[in-house]
DNA sequence: CGCAACATGTAAGCGGTTACATGATTAC
DNA sequence: GTAATCATGTAACCGCTTACATGTTGCG
């Protein structure tokens, strides 16, 4: 399952083009599922390639042309193909929670501002969960819905441990040496 | 903050060989930064070229050596740097939820296995968290112990969330097509 | 006047995954 | 016998990120 598959998934809701996809990603898929205009145009000229997707050209005054993209019955076909997959990955990367691991390395400071921006990230998702809810709750399929719950659930989960217990980094410290930031 | 630097940042706890790192990786790192051998071997090295660790080889009979790697001053000086980052990354990629989003073109049955694989996933996880508890709470930093905590409140977070609203995956099913396995 | 939104793409590079290669020892 | 554990590495590949390239319209 890659940016591919996924582009091919949002076309099933409908014709669009890859800008259009492109703010889906931000949006809805953001949480879990991030892509930028380098994977999303070479992905949609490979579907067309393989026949999995049409594209329709749409002049415009002053822009390039808008390039609509329709899914085809074979596009169709090896979407499913893909959703078979019993066992769906589910990965976390996090240089985050890396850091955090070295707390006892880093001065109180460091660490309080680390937390701080994570909370902050935090508030923004939670933020494009409620303006999801806000648009487009009523147009929008139950995997959606349950994806945005889902989000929202282990964003919320996050918030509160690092909230209550945010404090054991700061016990322990070992010799916090003075910044190396060179 | 690539594999390397997590390699520096282990190696603050002594001494240690790339088999050991991934034992490493595995348990306490694995649910939030995933390293193979392919990844942990060049960034030894390379961190050795750099002269921020040292290595010692220790002859074994019908083993090749056994390679131990020891943080210096440098390196300490280098890890510190990595960790003055005030924004680290939390990025999640998860094929399980992009799969969800298109539930309503799965079978029910498609949707239950994967269901039930992720939540087995989440068990196992948990298991470690666990296990991880068992062994070496003692001795472990902070940190460390902050991680595995945020680890086990946003599984269960996953957990929970899952089996309260996992049915709504089943609701508003359009066409289940017949299955495309070829 | 400058920035954001609209709109599409290419190309280099990087970092990580996967597969391959080797081989002894120990426990079931 | 066969699987797991110990133990280290290389090389090809793949997919995504980042930077670059271009240009208009409209708002504040």
């Amino acid at each position: 399952m890659d940016v591919k598959t996924v582009c091919l998934g949002m076309l099933t809701d409908g014709e669009a083009s890859g800008y259009d996809l492109k703010k889906n990603f931000e949006s809805s898929f953001g949480h879990f599922f991030a892509a930028g205009y380098g994977s999303i145009y070479p992905a949609l000229a490979s579907l067309a390639e393989q026949g999995f997707v049409q594209c329709r050209e749409i002049a415009q005054a002053g822009k390039p042309d808008r390039k609509v993209y329709r899914i085809t019955e074979q596009g169709r076909q090896r979407l499913l193909e893909e959703l078979d997959n019993p066992n769906p990955s589910h990965k976390v990367r996090s240089e985050f929670l890396a850091t955090m691991c070295f707390a006892h390395l880093m001065t109180a400071e460091q660490i309080q501002t680390v937390l701080h921006n994570r909370i902050a990230e935090i508030e923004r998702y939670m933020q494009l969960f409620d303006d999801f809810e806000a648009s487009c709750m009523n147009e929008s399929s139950g995997g959606m819905v349950f994806t945005v719950g889902l989000g929202r659930a282990y964003m919320n989960a996050m918030r509160g441990y690092i909230e209550e217990h945010g404090h054991m980094l700061f016990e322990a410290q070992e010799t916090p040496k003075q910044n190396a930031t060179a």
